[in-house]
DNA sequence: TCAATATTTCGTCGTAACGCGAAATATAGA
DNA sequence: TCTATATTTCGCGTTACGACGAAATATTGA
């Protein structure tokens, strides 16, 4: 039930949705959903941690980034489950339309220049 | 995005999603739920109406009782799919199998007296 | 109409969650 | 080794959520 509930409560807020979708164009460093969201650094490392011990997202570190990706196959039922869901009931929304053209503009810049620049905050 | 989220929202918490399972039986009146879950009257009122919001049950008022059910093949598909996920997804969970059995317990008793008992306190 | 009763709404309290900035950790490269 | 940098952890304020009891609302039946 903990682990059921990990995923509904990870699946409970717009922001931790919003970056589900921003990673079905492929992996994400950190500093790239920083920029994203648009918020602290400190509040998307929580968010991403959250999505992390639900299962919903996978990471894997390269250097000094961390790169966030969808979990493929090998993720438990429900997780596989309920990304399904989220991205065949909300995939529609107008939310999600301009998200996707807002990541099309960041994916364009380097993330070396991004992160550089959110240290200097 | 504020419809999704009251899904999201509304099945993350433990009671909501055993309520839930417990309407898979057939609707049940306000008291039998609050016998079920154990917890206030008012408490439990509060959780109903957040799945009513969501659209994630609906009600039927007759006398002054009201029977709570989950909704039909007119809900809206974001439902349909999230009530289908949560039941293939915790189906199997311990605690549900358990609330199954304290269900059978419930369904013996006249909720009449269910009522007269929880007014009483 | 009046009393009983089924359910919700209101006010309050304690705890959990979201946000931030500052400090800590870890890695790369000079 | 030392510095820059990428990310997380920590501490704290504010807001949201779940719990309760008391009061309010609505419906039935005497």
């Amino acid at each position: 039930m903990r682990e059921f509930l990990n995923i509904t409560k990870a699946l409970a807020d717009e922001s931790r949705i919003r970056v589900l979708f921003a990673l079905r164009g492929g992996e994400l460093c950190a500093c790239q959903i920083v920029e994203f969201l648009a918020l602290a650094g400190s509040t998307v490392s929580k968010h991403l941690s959250l999505l992390y011990q639900a299962g919903l997202v996978t990471l894997r570190k390269e250097g000094r980034w961390i790169y966030y990706s969808l979990p493929g196959n090998q993720a438990p039922p429900a997780v596989r489950s309920a990304l399904k869901w989220v991205f065949q009931s909300a995939g529609e929304l107008p939310r999600i339309a301009e998200d996707a053209r807002e990541m099309k503009r960041i994916l364009k810049l380097d993330p070396v220049v991004l992160c550089r620049r959110q240290c200097k905050r």
